[in-house]
DNA sequence: GCCCAGGGGGCTC
DNA sequence: GAGCCCCATGGG
C-alpha cells in the first residue's frame, strides 16, 4: 500500500466516522494520565478515573506524587491493573519532576525523537503509550499503533498481525506527510473502526467502511508479509 | 457466571 | 529473543 491507498483508507475511514475529536482533556497532563489509564481498557472507564483524580485534585504532577499509593489505586480502580497503573502513574510523575520541574511544556521543548527514546526508558511506559502522549500532549507528529492497526492492516492483507511496533509505525511514517493533525485524526478513526468492527473474538463486520478491501473474512488473514 | 478486552513488565530457557 | 504468564475490572 502506498501513500495514496493510505489516504484513501483515511478518507474512508473519515467519511463513514467524521472527525473524531481526540484527545479529550482540559489540560496536557491530563493527556498523560489518560494515555497511561487507557492501556487495555476502555474509555469510558478511564473517564471515571480521570474523574475521580480532578476530584480529589489528583490531575497534578506533584500532588498525584505526593499522595498515599491507596488514595491512587482507589481512584484509578476501574481501570483495571490499579496497582500497576499506579506504580505508572508515579513513575512518570517522577521523571517529568525530577528533569523538569513538572512542566510538561519544558519536557516537551526537548526535540522530540529525543524525548521519545528517554520517554521509552521510564518504567511503565511502552512505544504506543509513549507515542500517545507525544502525539495527544505534546503535538508532536509520531504515529500511534495499537492493536487495531495492526489487526486491521493485517486484514488488508498488508503485514502479518504480529509486525513489529516499530516496524509498522514507520510503515506509515515514511509514507503519510509528517502532519500532527493526520495522524491525530488517522489514529482516532482507525480505533473507531477496530471498536466497532474489528473485535478479536467476535468482528461484526456489518456495514464496516473498509469492507470492500479487506481480506476477513473471506480472504482469511491475507497475504502476510506481502507488501501491496 | 464466564469470557473477553489488550499494553507493558518480567521471567524463562 | 521469542514465548508465556501476570496484572485484575467491567461489559456482553
Amino acid at each position: 500500500m502506498d501513500k495514496e491507498g493510505l489516504l484513501q483508507v483515511y478518507r474512508m475511514l473519515y467519511q463513514h466516522f467524521g472527525p473524531r475529536n481526540w484527545w479529550p482533556g482540559e489540560t496536557s497532563f491530563e493527556v498523560v494520565v489518560g494515555a497511561i489509564l487507557t492501556q487495555s481498557v476502555a474509555w469510558r472507564n478511564v473517564e471515571k478515573a480521570i474523574a475521580n483524580l480532578k476530584g480529589q485534585g489528583l490531575l497534578d504532577p506533584l500532588a498525584l506524587l505526593a499522595a498515599p499509593d491507596e488514595q491512587i489505586e482507589e481512584a484509578v480502580r476501574p481501570t483495571r491493573y490499579y496497582r500497576m497503573k499506579t506504580k505508572k502513574l508515579k513513575a512518570f510523575c517522577r521523571h517529568l519532576v525530577e528533569e523538569y520541574d513538572g512542566d510538561l511544556a519544558k519536557m516537551f521543548a526537548k526535540p522530540w525523537p529525543k524525548l521519545r527514546e528517554e520517554l521509552l526508558g521510564v518504567w511503565g511506559l511502552g512505544p504506543e503509550t509513549v507515542d500517545s502522549i507525544l502525539l495527544y500532549a505534546g503535538e508532536k507528529p509520531t504515529f500511534v499503533v495499537d492493536a487495531y492497526t495492526k489487526r486491521i492492516w493485517a486484514r488488508l492483507g498488508v503485514h502479518p498481525e504480529d509486525i513489529d511496533y516499530e516496524e509498522l509505525r514507520a510503515y506509515f511514517m515514511d509514507r503519510l506527510p509528517e502532519d500532527v493533525a493526520l495522524y491525530n485524526e488517522f489514529h482516532a478513526l482507525i480505533d473507531g473502526v477496530g471498536n466497532r468492527y474489528c473485535k478479536a473474538k467476535n468482528p461484526k463486520c456489518g456495514d464496516c467502511p473498509l469492507a470492500a478491501i479487506c481480506c476477513f473474512p473471506t480472504g482469511g488473514e491475507g497475504e502476510p508479509g506481502v507488501e501491496k
